[in-house]
DNA sequence: AATACGGGGAG
DNA sequence: CTCCCAGTATT
């Protein structure tokens, strides 16, 4: 027994792997090795916790149990599964790379480091963490947690922003994987830094290798790691319509569809156009309405306001009611699709909610404007 | 090497 | 408020 390089009496993977025995969670994903299950899991975890996971975890699985189930359903059903864990991009790579290893591979999830690269949505973090905890490949899977773990344990200066230290932690790591448990390796130090060594005041007392922690042993570890803070989201102005009427004596209100691309590409929302800060035409969003849609307006009252926060954009968002007359029959001929609408364009019903994945904040206006 | 891409939880 | 989370794709 003992570390290569060690001088203590167990080596560094040692240690992890005992702690990781003891106190590891008992999530979903660790019920079983199972290459798709833990594929979906991480592809959920990225940028995301666990806790926020743990319930689309189950609702996922329960409803696509295997590869074949995630090929062959419709894509809208993937992205209602995935309807406010964010990211959405990560829905459609998925069931696209779940589509490529039906085509290309039997089935299988690949166990070669190179041709799971290859699958969308799968990165050097995602990459290592499927062939190391499904398959046992001793390949590196580095994320924040890992980051944040070995800029301490090796008293690294490297800003963790930046791509490069990354691959310098992937090297740093490598030869410290044990043969015998790669997968439990990979999982035992992302515990860590998600137990133990955390962001903000790490618990070096209850550390497994706090003993030779370079950061803990020069009495920096609250200093590290060193990250360049990210910039403030611009500041974007809306006017949201909130355009209701009664179809066959049920209460419907107007969704559009999101361009395929760019943000929140592909789901549904209430119309809005861009303002500037100060002023809300409100005639304009009217005008905006009826020349898209086809749709003239009434009756308008001002709803309250919605805030809603992206990574790179800050939405402030005034929200109006406009009502539809009951005579009003949209047919406008240059207009195709159910009631005589744009086929990106739907008067939808509460109960039909269900049938169309919204941004959250969209749900939230739409309570908001269905409960009066 | 930067930026786009969601949403939430902790302090 | 700020930070940042089991990151990847695109530019």
């Amino acid at each position: 027994m003992g570390g290569q390089n060690e001088s203590m009496s167990d080596s560094f993977a040692e240690r992890l792997l005992a702690w990781f025995g003891e106190r590891k969670r008992d999530l979903p994903w660790r019920k079983n090795k199972n290459p798709y299950h833990v594929w979906v899991s991480e592809i959920m975890l990225q940028q995301t916790r666990v806790e926020t996971v743990i319930p689309y975890f189950e609702r996922f699985i329960a409803r696509f149990p295997t590869i074949h189930d995630l090929a062959e359903a419709p894509e809208a059903d993937v992205l209602k599964m995935w309807e406010g864990l964010g990211y959405y991009s990560r829905a459609r790579n998925l069931q696209a790379a779940v589509r490529e290893v039906q085509a290309s591979y039997g089935g299988v999830v690949p166990s070669d480091a190179v041709q799971i690269a290859t699958l969308k949505g799968v990165g050097p973090y995602t990459a290592g963490a499927i062939l190391s905890i499904a398959y046992d490949v001793p390949e590196p899977a580095v994320d924040g947690n890992v980051l944040r773990v070995m800029t301490r344990y090796k008293l690294l200066y490297d800003d963790i922003a930046k791509a490069k230290t990354r691959v310098r932690i992937e090297n740093i790591l490598r030869p410290l994987i044990p043969l015998q448990a790669p997968g439990d390796f990979t999982q035992a130090l992302m515990e860590l830094g998600s137990l133990v060594c955390v962001p903000k005041n790490p618990k070096c007392d209850i550390c497994p290798v706090a003993a030779d922690c370079e950061a803990k042993l020069a009495g920096v570890q609250s200093e590290l790691p060193v990250k360049t803070k990210a910039k403030q989201p611009r500041a974007e102005f809306r006017a949201v319509a909130f355009v209701q009427r009664m179809i066959g004596g049920e209460r419907k209100f107007l969704l559009r569809r999101r361009p395929e691309q760019g943000l929140l590409a592909g789901l549904w929302e209430c119309p809005h156009i861009e303002h500037d800060d100060t002023q809300t035409d409100i005639p304009l969003l009217s005008e905006h309405c009826a020349a898209e849609y086809g749709i003239p307006m009434q009756r308008s009252e001002r709803m309250p306001d919605f805030e809603h926060v992206f990574s790179h954009i800050h939405w402030h968002l005034r929200v109006y009611r406009f009502h539809v007359d009951d005579e009003f029959h949209g047919n406008d001929a240059k207009h195709v699709g159910v009631d005589g609408l744009p086929e990106h364009v739907r008067w939808v019903s509460v109960r039909e909610l269900g049938d169309y994945t919204l941004p959250l904040v969209f749900s939230k206006i739409i309570r908001q404007g269905v409960s009066v």
